[in-house]
DNA sequence: ATTGACGTTTACGTTAACGTCAATTTACCT
DNA sequence: AGGTAAATTGACGTTAACGTAAACGTCAAT
């Protein structure tokens, strides 16, 4: 009699809202492969714990996970991830470390904001393609109903 | 007597403000090496003329490299960037293909959105992290003032 | 005539971020 | 208990976006 622990019900405690997921689970909630997941834990990115040999993931790894995919869809590398997750957990400093991050954090701040500037032109120059693009069409479809 | 065909001034017509760059003054104003700048051009994303064999970059090089840069700083692939710019002379269009060239757009432009609020978040998290960065560095070099 | 700064092509090397087996173990269902 | 689906580690493969080096041509100045 084996206890199902990688999704939901534990046996000492009946949380029936999920509390425990298996790689599996992570991997189709957040459209991902298993071996990304496992990926990014060997770059130091997650640390689930163990049952035995297999991974058990819980919310602070799904917090985690979440962090990780943001970052990418702006273009951090996974080391730049890496980094920002271990200021998240910054209390640990001595002054120099903090020192540090702060000129980090300062690095990512000017970038994100290049980034939202880049955005908003990008966005201005595609709503002008997109316009020009209607109106040929609406030309070209003029002609063919001839 | 051979005139400097390069950076500036032709033989036929003097124009004091350049209007011809060599491939090493495209590089330094923008920061890029001139490996990267031929690698553009062999994905297509340049055309320069040519002077013999020698690259001749003009004010459209220039847009053209502004732009690939824009795009790699939000991400972009430069076979998506090529695609980009494919459209900017998207008169050319057959019916197909402009309604091709609508998807696209709408799914750049959901990216971007996507992306938008991805750094309204971020910057939000590192403030937060600054903040407690800053309070910790406060209590530290108080006990370090005894 | 040589030197030095720049340009050219060709080609192989490199790194990040996974994909793709393969061989094996573990979990779950009946 | 036995079969199948899912998990594990390990290893090699792959792609994009350049870096780097070699081997050479061109031109201006010394």
């Amino acid at each position: 009699m084996h206890p199902k622990i990688a999704t939901g019900e534990r046996p000492e405690q009946d949380q029936s809202h999920s509390i425990n997921f298996s790689i599996g689970d992570l991997a189709q909630e957040f459209g991902i492969t298993t071996r990304t997941i496992r990926y990014y834990e060997q770059q130091g990115l997650l640390d689930p714990e163990r049952h035995g040999i297999q991974r058990l993931y819980q919310r602070r790894d799904k917090i985690r996970l979440k962090l990780i995919l943001r970052g990418k869809r702006l273009g951090f590398s996974l080391v730049e991830i890496a980094e920002m997750i271990a200021m998240y957990d910054a209390e640990s400093g001595e002054i120099g470390q903090l020192h540090y991050f702060l000129e980090r954090i300062d690095d990512r701040k000017q970038r994100l904001i290049q980034q939202s500037h880049d955005i908003e032109q990008t966005l201005a120059a595609l709503s002008r393609i997109e316009q020009g693009c209607r109106e040929q069409l609406a030309v070209l479809e003029q002609h063919s109903r001839d």
